[in-house]
DNA sequence: ATGTTATTGGAAAACGATTTCCGGAAAACA
DNA sequence: TGTTTTCCGGAAATCGTTTTCCAATAACAT
């Protein structure tokens, strides 16, 4: 295999100045920077990720954390989208990633978490959708021996940053949009999973809608549950005009419990995933560009590696009506999802 | 961090004898491996794992290479069980993984790609769906250079296996059930991908049928697309009784098509994804176990890198009638689908 | 007691980078 | 020309393992 030595040597340098080249190192004069490049292009020279991580404990290697608690697959999109972003992203930014799934955390304790992600020299960390009683992230979080960006978890400390979309506002958007369309005058909310951060903060979006528009609004817990979307549906529609809800998947239990009732009742729901388009009629919805949040919070990542102070980072968001001809012409579109991962490849 | 230099120390052995340890070598007497062991387990040491892998070419890591290019959402479900399988298993068997797509590998060539493992010390790979035209991923499994499993591309050779489910019984099978249930006396046949390996694998086995049962069979190339699907539906579904399709996604577009044009067909898909739930109407499909594939790759490629030689394994299917309701009673289960994950966890 | 053979444990050289520290040449100044 | 400062490049230690090779001890036969 050829290394920096073989580098060095066609280079007629030293294996240290290879390296400085290749870091980007001060004190460096341009020509043989030059001779340098020049050597690693003739020899086709790849730097080891493996021996460059174990030497700086500072190498990029990631974990990305995702979480597979909810069996239903219509995460799996968003997942997919998840690890698209990232690792499109992170090859760019010459980040290693490791993928690793919540259920692999369970029962252990902070100790041993640590020990694992020390065993993989990994310094940075992704979590995506983490929920309030995860006792462990958040003492990893708190003991801030890594760099870390949490999706849809605002938890911002000197070492961790936190990325989302205004989950409150879109809430509030959505309902007002599907509640004026519709001339609606009382609402009945399906809400998210308890110990999700961003149920309380999507509850307070259409709870701020209810009274400003001074109407009536029944709040339930769906779990993001499509079964307990659909029964609570079963059961609390028929008192109250538009039926909003804290997910898709909630949204397109309701629409069918709704036509299987054979009511009406507008509905909307929250994230924009494909499986709208088939839930028989069209629903508006908030379309969260997951790829891109991945690829964002990989960017802040790289910040906080590279020594950044956390901060909270609000990306945007965008009302859609979702049906089945949109969703079926998009699937022929090869590119866009995966999209970020064409640029950047396998060279730097 | 706690080396294996601590450990010795702490033993009272020599490094090289922790390491023999470790690693179960012969020539290490049971009274130094208790001794050894105890102080492990006294100083909560977990081997490095990019020391390892920088050390010996042999330490385990292993790259997952994922098919994105299809665009539509119903491959993440399926690309999901295949991550969880892998990492799953990997975690148990002591597998580092490294995730890759294919759109990292556009425009690489052999030598390339050959560079940008090594410079992982990657020493084996997962390859899930290539197709006919995949020329590097071709050359990469001929030049034997890396431990190679397949999944639905019956490549062998002495250092990579391939893996995948009966393609032609199952296509016979689900097609003949379908038939038999309605009556048909002609099928219309929407066939897969041209360059996807299983493509002809499951277009002979419904030849198999007709000709069997002396019945006309139409056949269109619908290339896996629920939109392409759903036009030669239009196009042709009146002429013959049954429509047989080599994917769930046809088979959806097939099925809203029908019901579109207000006309019955029996339909069936193939593969089993959630998303036949929300077709409409049920229909029979072939479940794979995308989970255990992946699982089971993991097991084999475990087995080339201990030094097994190349071999074709034939896991089982299920026939199943999919409807709504079951969906989203599964959507419940949590354990169902990460279940795997569960055992293993981070250490051992 | 001596010589031979297993058996076990240790010393040390990789693996391929990063990074610190230091010396020499060149540039700048008097 | 002599002295000081600046700038560059190289030698060598290090990261935490694996693995080879060798020495020491024990066990056995003679």
């Amino acid at each position: 295999m050829v290394s920096i030595k073989d580098v060095a040597k066609q280079a007629g340098v030293a294996i240290s100045t290879v390296s400085k080249v290749l870091n980007n190192y001060p004190n460096v004069s341009e020509e043989t920077k030059k001779k340098v490049n020049q050597a690693v292009a003739e020899l086709n020279f790849v730097p080891n990720t493996v021996a460059a991580a174990l030497s700086s404990k500072q190498s990029g290697r990631v974990a990305l954390l995702l979480n597979l608690n909810n069996a239903a697959q219509s995460v799996d999109e968003i997942n997919m989208q998840y690890m698209a972003g990232t690792i499109g992203r992170a090859v760019e930014l010459n980040l290693d990633v490791i993928t690793i799934f919540d259920s692999m955390l369970k029962n252990k304790n902070l100790e041993e978490v640590v020990r694992y992600l020390r065993s993989q020299s990994i310094t940075g960390l992704l979590i995506f959708g983490m929920s309030k009683d995860d006792k462990v992230l958040h003492q990893l979080i708190d003991a801030q021996l890594f760099k870390i960006v949490t999706v849809d978890a605002p938890i911002v400390n000197a070492s961790s940053s936190a990325i989302w979309i205004d989950q409150e506002a879109a809430q509030y958007e959505v309902a007002k949009k599907t509640l004026t369309e519709n001339k609606g005058k009382s609402i009945l909310y399906l809400a998210g999973k308890k110990n999700g951060y961003v149920t309380g903060e999507r509850l307070r979006g259409v709870q701020r809608l209810a009274e400003e528009k001074k109407i009536p609004m029944l709040v339930r817990n769906g779990e993001f549950s499509e079964l307990q979307a659909r029964n609570l549906t079963f059961r609390y529609a028929k008192k109250k005009d538009v039926v909003v809800c804290a997910s898709d998947l909630m949204a397109i239990g309701a629409m069918r419990a709704l036509m299987e009732m054979d009511i009406f009742r507008p509905v909307c729901g929250f994230d924009g995933i494909t499986l709208m388009g088939y839930a028989g009629k069209q629903m508006n919805t908030v379309r969260q560009d997951f790829t891109r949040i991945a690829s964002e919070a990989v960017v802040e990542l790289k910040r906080l590696l590279d020594g950044g102070e956390g901060q909270q980072i609000v990306l945007d968001y965008e009302l859609v009506r979702m049906k089945y001809e949109d969703v079926i012409a998009a699937e022929e579109k090869q590119a866009t999802r995966s999209g970020i991962c064409f640029s950047g490849g396998i060279n730097e």
